[in-house]
DNA sequence: CTGGGGAAGGGGCCC
DNA sequence: AGGGCCCCTTCCCCA
């Protein structure tokens, strides 16, 4: 198993599926694994782990500077310390020489610095008092912790010259090589050795050429680096504050040398995604069916068919951005050349995130991470556009005036929905019970729910008329979707899947939906639309969902799509329109 | 159940 | 390309 997959299998739960894992045609994130994240579990851990190193339990390392004692764990340092990343990770490389190792030196650490970075590697807060700030700058820039470095630089109002991991790493392994000569402790001599000075030598050159030229985006993905995001607070510490933690976002990827770190031997805790991330250029391979016009994958539609094609999660066809696809060669080896391109897709959810820069905008949703902290209330924000629209509530800010009542609105939605008031206008109406909505959404509410199927009082109408009497944006969006023009109707579901899937006969209250000669074929159609439907689009319809889940199965074990290369919106939406003639056949034949 | 407010997340535009 | 800003949709919560 290559670290690829080892990185998927932690990233991802496998979920017992009524359609197996074979089924290689199920589209990522919705038949085969599924990635489920659990944002408090680097939270978790970081805490656990701090208990146990308060306890002394577990702990196999302990770093002492000038009489003081620090009892601590080899993998947090290594995950926080470029430093100790250099000398374990040699150690590792060469066999596992670091086993007996149990103390290391510090004593160019000031102990008070000593104390506050590890107090930073176990909670992700750096606590320390402004006269302590040089100490820990020069504790930071010794150990190789760049993203403590560059807060304390900008502290003190120091530029950070090249920060990049020349100076850091030239640093490190000056220290490295200091300490080496003192000899000054076991795990030192196990570094001496020549292979691991090499290697050191050679981590340096690769990231001059590498890394520094294009380090990751600037984003709270990045806190998933060792030195950061992994090592987060816990819940019941002091947060660091936006400043920091936009500090850390803009360094947490220097000093890092996941470039070159072998696969499956990543010291870091928890920051899986981040390295997948990284490492999907070297391991990316080109999935199977991509389909040309992949720049046209935006709409959802699209992207199931993109799914569809073959890119199976847990394969070795990585999902890789679409951008990447098409323009973007990933130089396979050392080259970890990676510049965000647009769109790009979520290595979580698999979804395509449209806009340069967005992805680490919306991998903050899965990995939990709110770095804009109201400075008011202390609530924390996702995004900072968040946080400003948040902060208009204690500014009493409300820009988005009624020009016919006083009301005054945070959001100009709001407003608009409030003017819908004004007007009186209803365009979300019930295409079941005719209830008439303001509001989209509450017109979705109210499909989801049950609250109208006692009022049933007539069919469902055709699509047409749907489309001509809502007209409101739902009109013009079901238009233009004819999917959604019967996903619509799905809210009388219980016509459709007990008229149409189980051949019913309007045993449902009401009057029948079809004549009972024509229900096979309508029931045919209905199942194939619903079979090529994403679940997600049938998800508020659970009775749908299933059906088109079982049947898509039952199709791909049929063959009718071996190899998901069907086209699947222009197929869907002819069998949509199929069924729509159908269900208007049909009505034209019961009002005659 | 409905109306309304607000939060969350995505996309477009622009710098 | 990255990020800020804005708009939009969807969802949740509460009265």
């Amino acid at each position: 198993m290559d670290a690829k997959t080892q990185t998927l299998r932690r990233l991802q739960l496998t979920v017992p599926m009524p359609i197996k894992m074979g089924k290689v045609a199920m589209s990522p994130g919705e038949d085969g694994l599924i990635g489920i994240p659990f944002p408090e579990h680097s939270n978790e851990l970081l805490s656990h782990l701090n208990d146990q190193r308060r306890t002394g339990l577990l702990c196999d390392l302990t770093l002492t500077s000038r009489g003081a004692r620090y009892p601590t764990h080899r993998s947090v340092m290594a995950a926080v310390s470029l430093y100790f990343r250099r000398l374990f990770g040699a150690e590792v490389g060469g066999g596992e020489g670091a086993g007996g190792l149990s103390v290391c030196q510090l004593d160019f650490v000031a102990p008070d610095a000593l104390d506050a970075l590890l107090e930073f590697a176990y909670t992700a807060t750096l606590t320390i008092p402004s006269s302590g700030m040089r100490d820990v700058l020069q504790g930071a820039q010794f150990l190789g912790i760049q993203c403590v470095a560059d807060a304390c630089r900008d502290i003190l109002g120091e530029t950070a010259e090249v920060v990049g991991e020349t100076t850091e790493e030239q640093k490190v392994q000056h220290t490295a090589t200091r300490r080496i000569g003192e000899g000054q402790s076991s795990m030192e001599k196990a570094s001496r050795r020549k292979t691991d000075r090499k290697k050191v030598k050679k981590i340096g050159l690769h990231h001059n050429s590498t890394s520094i030229l294009n380090p990751l985006p600037a984003s709270p993905i990045s806190h998933t680096s060792p030195t950061s995001d992994s090592l987060r607070s816990p819940p019941s510490t002091q947060p660091p504050s936006p400043e920091q933690e936009e500090l850390c976002l803009k360094s947490g990827q220097n000093g890092d040398p996941r470039s070159i770190r072998e696969p499956g031997r990543d010291p870091t805790l928890n920051g899986e995604l981040l390295h997948w991330l990284q490492d999907r250029p070297r391991i990316a391979h080109p999935p199977p069916h991509v389909p040309p016009s992949s720049d046209k994958l935006s709409e959802d539609d699209d992207m199931e068919g993109f799914v569809d094609d073959g890119m199976l999660m847990g394969s070795t066809s990585i999902p890789t951005s679409v951008a990447e696809q098409g323009a973007v060669t990933p130089t396979v080896g050392g080259g970890r050349k990676r510049k965000s391109q647009t769109p790009q897709q979520c290595p979580v959810c698999q979804k395509i995130i449209h806009g340069a820069g967005k992805l680490p905008r919306h991998m903050r949703t899965h990995t939990g991470e709110k770095p804009f902290q109201c400075s008011a209330c202390g609530v924390r924000f996702t995004r900072n556009d968040k946080l400003k629209i948040h902060m208009r509530k204690h500014t009493g800010e409300r820009p988005y005036p009624c020009p016919h009542c006083p009301a005054r609105f945070l959001h100009s939605y709001d407003l608009k929905n409030h003017l819908s008031l004004h007007s009186g206008a209803r365009p979300f109406e019930c295409p079941l019970c005719h209830k008439a909505f303001a509001r989209e959404d509450h017109l979705q509410r109210h499909r989801k729910g049950h609250s109208c199927l006692e009022l049933r009082t007539r069919r469902p109408r055709r699509v047409s008329e749907l489309v001509e009497e809502g007209r409101g944006d739902v009109g013009r969006r079901e238009q233009s979707n004819p999917l959604e023009a019967l996903s619509s109707q799905a809210h009388s579901s219980t016509y459709l899947c007990h008229s149409m899937l189980d051949g019913g006969s309007g045993s449902v209250a009401g009057p029948p939906l079809m004549f009972e000669g024509d229900i096979e074929r309508g029931r045919s159609l209905a199942l194939q639309a619903l079979a090529q439907l994403g679940h997600h689009r049938l998800a508020p319809y659970p009775e749908l969902f299933l059906r088109g889940l079982e049947l898509r199965g039952s199709m791909e074990a049929e063959g009718e799509d071996p190899g998901g290369t069907r086209p699947p919106v222009a197929l869907r939406n002819r069998w949509a329109d199929e069924v729509e003639e159908e269900i208007g056949d049909e009505e034209v034949g019961e009002e005659e």
